[in-house]
DNA sequence: GCGACAG
DNA sequence: ATCTTGTCGC
């Protein structure tokens, strides 16, 4: 696929201060409302993948293609990958690699990642209708954490499925409480987020799978949040349509496992 | 100086 | 993220 914005293509060289001031930039391209022709019911996939091996469906129609990305890590590099998914189907799987250049600071993965997953993306030939990333889009310090910037690089609608809050506010604790599968809570701007007023609605804690007593043992809540051209409502509501049954919504789960395996050979 | 901290 | 086997609970 296209690089709409190649101005944005994350670059390590940067210094930190040139990093920042392109996520303004960018979060002041993303559009946190929706933007595109998707529906809960079109992207739903209802039975865990299993086939992970792209494989051309006789009859898989011309739903919506959903692209889970994710990454892993060897000595020296990033390894991609990009699973392209239709009617709950891989139809395409796209692998891609750049040097490990910096270290992991907060607010700033995009620049170590982003550019494997720019290359992953580059070599994948279906135009995907959602991209779904492993870690944050609106909830960041600047409103643009990977999800986004992965979307605005691309002009495609995003998201981010994290499993840890990186900033923001439950407008309800979450902690202790118990949440049962399917329940959602809003997290709001602090005064972390420093792009928007506090309050500002900018993901949700959201429940994808609980065990039955809440006593013994409980299963954290994924946090969602819009990247690029999708409401948060709806990007929650996009993501609980993709889980059938695990924690991690498909997309994100069959590219884990994939780029897990791919790392860790040659 | 102290806390906060996606992957 | 990653280094790693068994083990507790449903």
């Amino acid at each position: 696929m296209d690089l709409v914005r190649p101005g944005y293509l994350p670059d390590p060289a940067l210094d930190a201060d040139a990093m920042e001031a392109m996520q303004r930039d960018i979060a002041a391209d993303a559009v946190f409302a929706d933007e595109h022709d998707l529906t809960p019911s079109a992207v739903a996939i209802d039975e865990p993948i299993r086939e992970t091996a792209p494989s051309q469906a006789t009859l898989d129609g011309g739903g919506p293609v959903v692209v889970g990305i994710d990454q892993a890590f060897r000595e020296e590099e990033a390894v991609s990958v990009a699973v392209a998914i239709r009617g709950g189907r891989v139809i395409e799987r796209a692998f891609g690699r750049a040097p490990l250049e910096i270290p992991y600071i907060p607010g700033l993965l995009a620049f170590r990642e982003g550019a494997a997953i720019a290359d992953a993306l580059d070599s994948l030939t279906v135009a995907p209708d959602l991209l779904v990333c492993d870690g944050s889009g609106r909830i960041h310090y600047r409103e643009a954490g990977i999800a986004t910037h992965v979307g605005v690089l691309f002009d495609v609608p995003s998201l981010g499925v994290a499993k840890n809050l990186l900033c923001g506010t439950p407008v309800e604790p979450v902690e202790d409480r118990y949440m049962a599968a399917g329940e959602r809570v809003a997290i709001e701007a602090n005064d972390r987020v420093e792009t928007c007023p506090n309050g500002t609605t900018i993901g949700h804690f959201y429940q994808s799978r609980q065990y039955e007593n809440p006593e013994r043992r409980h299963v954290n809540p994924l946090v969602v949040s819009p990247g690029h051209r999708v409401a948060t409502g709806t990007a929650t509501d996009l993501v609980a349509a993709t889980c059938a049954g695990y924690k991690l919504p498909e997309p994100t789960r069959v590219a884990d496992a994939d780029v897990g395996e791919r790392a860790r050979e040659e």
